[in-house]
RNA sequence: AUAGCAAGCCGGUCUAUCGCUGCAGCCAUAAGGCUGGAGAGGAAAGUCUGGGCAAUGCAGAGCACCGUGCUUCUGAACAGGAAGAUGCUCGUGAGGGUAUAGUAACGUAGCAGAAAAUAACCGCCUUCGGGUAAGGGUGAAAAGGUGAGGUAAGAGCUCACCAGCAGGUUAGGUAACUAGGCUGGCUGUACGUCUGACGGAUUGCAAGACCAUGUAUAUCACAAUUCCAUUUUGGAGCAAGGCUGCUCGUUUUGUUUCGUAAGAAGUUGUGAGGGGUAGGUCGCUGGAAAUAGCAGGUGACUGCUAUUGUAGAUAAAUGAUAGACGCUCCUUCGGGAGAGACAGGACCCGGCUUACAGGCUUGCUAUUUUU
């Protein structure tokens, strides 16, 4: 894993649709407005601790270019601020499956879609940390 | 100059930083890294149509069902396009919208109105048997219109002119049709049923082809064990399906019976092995291609020549931030504020339909002013 690099290449991707279906069946999940997250650790070789979903529902965007636009700028804003959680996870040695599921039915603008993003990752790392104390 | 009509086109550009998906080259055991270059639309949309491609089905015939509807072209084809014809209609105008096979037979025509069709009622005339569609003002539509003669009163009953229809005919046009002349007193309109012509298999790339871990397993070989009648093929009958819905016809499968041929079958274990789930590869982009020039055609379009290589993702890439230019508005000319539409490939082409801030070009029309 190479230092600071604000990637988010094909390995950051959830794409097998098994663990899909397993995470919205199986996980646990919380809001954080603009968004619910769930959340469920899994067994994987791979160095990168989180696997990340983003999912927009037909019914708020009716439209295939406005659920493009929020898809990419979630991508954006975790691309940026991703490298906190990781530091924090890196220690507790877990891997998770997180799926972020947009609630708004209007577009925001980059800015707050950014401090969502930060504080949904927040608190994403405070749960998996209490649960790991616990056991 | 202002307002508008038609046709066509554009629908942001550049720089910096970070980032995404393929491709090519180099490095690397691998994970991956570096460099170069490529990466959404006029509608990519709706999925309404015509094809290509793929799988399945198909001896054929009739009926049913669905679609189309003036003419001539165009095109691979179409419910497409072009040029034209006729009727109705909107606009001062440039122009726009809409309809169009056939009518032998049958049906329907609300409200209003006397009456919506082998004319009843009022009225008119009368020799009291009857005759009469000129008058009745409602409607989208009232039995051709106007005038004269004629008559008891009237009527194409007769005549002139006008409108339409039918049959010949002349001229123009490839044709739809247009213009004229002749003959016939032949004279309502709309819609539907109907008649006839042409076309139409079904499902869609989640089609389909290939590879294949784990798990279960048809089949085959070998071994052990148990046990005794099945399997193969041809004819006939019956049943169920397939061929678009139905009928005829045809065909497939199952079953019963008669004949022919063979001698084996079940369970367990080991090995081989077909099908096939997760996942992956292909299908997948060079094609009725795009651009330019020349030629033909009123035009849609066609021919020839040259050049170009132009997205191929798969929980699904083409983005974010900052700045500059450009656009609109305000201005104290320093600057300030604002907007940026409709919309995102999912096998590929030809159309149609719908959405769209703002802007550009060409031709034309109306009005006003100046010359």
């Amino acid at each position: 894993m190479e230092q600071q690099r604000f990637t988010f290449r094909k390995n950051e991707r959830l794409c097998s649709r098994t663990t899909i279906q397993e995470l919205f069946t199986k996980g646990r999940s919380f809001v954080k407005y603009p968004f619910r997250v769930s959340y469920l650790p899994v067994e994987s070789s791979d160095d990168v601790p989180i696997q990340l979903l983003i999912s927009v529902s037909k019914k708020r965007f009716k439209r295939a270019n406005k659920r493009n636009r929020v898809k990419r700028l979630v991508r954006e804003a975790y691309r940026v601020n991703k490298l906190d959680a990781y530091s924090q996870l890196k220690d507790t040695n877990v891997h998770l499956a997180v799926a972020f599921v947009y609630l708004p039915s209007e577009l925001l603008d980059f800015a707050s879609v950014q401090k969502g993003v930060k504080k949904a990752l927040k608190k994403l790392t405070d749960e998996v940390r209490k649960n790991e104390e616990k056991e």
